[in-house]
DNA sequence: CTTGTTTAAGAATGATCGTTCTTCTACATC
DNA sequence: GATGTAGAAGAACGATCATTCTTAAACAAG
């Protein structure tokens, strides 16, 4: 009879997660997930294929346990501008609790390692933005209300910028432990954001 | 009677840079900078000592022969936001005519991949952001003008502000081939700070 | 031409990588 | 209690890593 494997697997993903977002997937090596999962390498193999198998699982694990939650307030039905500050002051503090040097992004951190050619991994780093950009836009569009001035080409525009803003926000918190300098980026993000939708800004 | 080594130094510098700058520190081989560079192994580390000494002088080599040039429009004395932009500008076309999937920025790319504990490394890294903000800083005061809009406190926000914003543009430039987007994020970036330098945000 | 020295090239090395395989334990079943 | 089986653990494997060492070629001096 087997096991109920679901909890010890997903335990065995998020100590995984935790290793590839810190340590980075090149470098963190199978004998050191052996030591931070608990689990034996065959274990590892029977139950995912490999490392890369292990690493896409992982990927999908970080948009259930990681922006799921983090990203709830943007993708609230109804929010605004204030669901994006929400979300933004939330990750500030826990970079904040942690004492600086974050782990980033794991998308962020990831798509600055692979190939080209990895066209798998690549597809899922960009459905990550492509739902980040959706959240914003949704955002967006909820501030911008039915008779706003921005155009929906506009919004469009608004959220990818927004989503790649993001993007700088979590790679520059990797080098730096003063938080003030990414609540100040925050803080202007938020403004300009908020400028935009008084349709003052061109 | 030692030939001219410089000459030889400065093109293996140059492909391992390249190198580097595609593939990632961490994926690279040896080997395959000793096919990139045409350079055998023993002529590597007779000139610099390891894969990391390499490193360490391609991201030296970087600052002088990429970041230099395209940075000049921004550090030239009497410019402003249109230094920004021509920089911007400039690279963005880079981006075009090579076909998308662009190789980001190698400081961007390298800070995803160093452990936390490489602190020579990543004051290179610190180094680079913050030449960045200086230039940025610089422009900006001069848009500023002696009796301008902004305080000098609100001009170091923009100029940091600027710098993380540009290090997300190159970050997704890795992920996609559309360059309408990052067009996109540069026009509005760019009305950011007219905007701002114009006073009318907040 | 011979000899001494420098330079480059690639074979050898120890370590470590991802992966596989064998072994041993522990439990269910009769 | 004996037997069969599933599961985990870590030893073993070939490949590849960064690095070093040996060797051969090329040039300068006598």
């Amino acid at each position: 009879m087997p096991r109920a494997k679901s909890q010890s697997r997903e335990s065995l993903l998020d100590n995984a997660l935790n290793a590839f977002w810190k340590i980075g997937y090149h470098v963190i090596s199978m004998g050191d997930l052996v030591r931070e999962t608990g689990v034996s390498r065959a274990g590892i193999y029977a139950d995912f294929g490999g490392k890369q198998d292990l690493f896409h699982a992982s990927l999908d694990r970080y948009q259930e346990t990681v922006v799921t939650p983090a990203f709830a307030p943007v993708e609230a039905s109804g929010t605004g501008i204030d669901g994006i500050e929400t979300y933004l002051c939330n990750l500030l503090t826990r970079f904040e609790l942690a004492g600086g040097f974050g782990r980033g992004c794991l998308v962020g951190n990831t798509l600055t390692q692979i190939p080209e050619i990895d066209v798998e991994t690549r597809a899922k780093l960009q459905a990550h933005c492509d739902r980040l950009t959706d959240g914003f836009r949704h955002a967006l569009t909820n501030e911008n209300g039915p008779r706003g001035p921005l155009t929906q080409p506009e919004i469009d525009d608004l959220a990818r910028y927004t989503m790649i803003s993001v993007q700088g926000l979590w790679s520059y918190s990797r080098l730096t432990n003063d938080a003030t300098v990414l609540r100040a980026y925050s803080d202007t993000l938020i403004a300009v954001l908020k400028s935009r939708l008084r349709g003052s800004l061109q």
